[in-house]
DNA sequence: ATGTCGGGGAAGCCCCGA
């Protein structure tokens, strides 16, 4: 079984993309990040075309998650149960579905732009709750991950240059700590293979030639169980797409399953 | 080869978020 996570920056405008990546890649179960459009909106049919059901957690232009499968889709739960607020709602960030043998979340966390800024308390709450909410899951023997765009670098060698990180969000204690209590819940990262240089980033900002210079980061994460992390073959960051025109400023993580 | 992109509201540019 093929899994993946991808931030795909609109799924709106990634559309093309994504449906040729769903089909050469063969991926069974993917985690979509910032899909930027209403539930409505949602491209449910050209994804049934190709034989995947989609759980959607989205409300309009920011944000939005979902899970799609072609190895079932059951048990969907919508949003953090409990989750914080920011500005008086919950944001559409993340969306659980059982996919046949494994049970996932595709999350989206709060970027937290600056440290100290509300987004930045409202991201280490939602860490807090998604910590709680998986908890069960963790513990459990069914093959079980939280997937997605954690927007914290775990080390220093997951940013490109540490230096120019110093002070800024991604990279903090607090963040990393958050991290840490999802591993004490009983996840552990599964760290994909880079298939070009020596880090496997996910993530370079469309500026300044990020990805050429490949100034990037690794914030696209696999958290699993221990069933699911024994079940891992291979992982690996396809970094093919971010090349191009049309390319989301993530990666996709792919993660082969012997399941 | 590549020095940002995407959405949205408004209006043919500007703002926000990342």
């Amino acid at each position: 079984m093929r899994i993946a996570t991808w931030n795909v920056n609109s799924i709106t405008a990634r559309l093309p993309r994504l449906l040729a990546w769903l089909e050469s890649s063969g991926t069974d179960v993917l985690c979509i990040q910032e899909t930027k459009c209403a539930a409505e909106q949602f491209p449910y049919d050209q994804l049934r075309e190709l034989g995947y059901e989609a759980a959607v957690n989205a409300t309009g232009r920011w944000n939005g998650v979902a899970v799609i499968s072609k190895a079932g889709l059951e048990d969907v739960v919508t949003g953090l149960p409990g989750g914080p607020e920011y500005e008086g709602v919950q944001e559409p960030r993340a969306v659980a579905a059982t996919c046949g043998p494994v049970r996932v979340w595709s999350v989206y966390v709060p970027n937290g732009r600056e440290v100290g800024h509300d987004h930045y308390h409202y991201k280490l709450q939602w860490f807090e709750a998604l910590r709680q909410a998986v908890a069960e899951d963790a513990a459990a023997e069914r093959p079980f991950a939280v997937l997605g765009d954690y927007n914290v670098a775990p080390t220093d060698d997951d940013v490109w240059d540490p230096t120019v990180f110093q002070g800024l969000t991604h990279v903090t204690p607090a963040e990393r700590a958050a991290l840490a209590g999802l591993r004490d819940a009983g996840l552990a990262d599964v760290v994909p293979r880079p298939l070009k240089y020596d880090q496997p980033f996910t993530y370079w900002d469309y500026r300044e030639l990020g990805f050429p210079k490949n100034k990037g980061m690794r914030i696209d994460l696999v958290y699993g169980n221990a069933p699911f992390t024994k079940a891992v073959g291979d992982a690996y960051v396809d970094r093919e797409e971010r090349k191009g025109k049309g390319a989301s400023d993530h990666a996709p993580v792919v993660v082969d399953l012997e399941l």
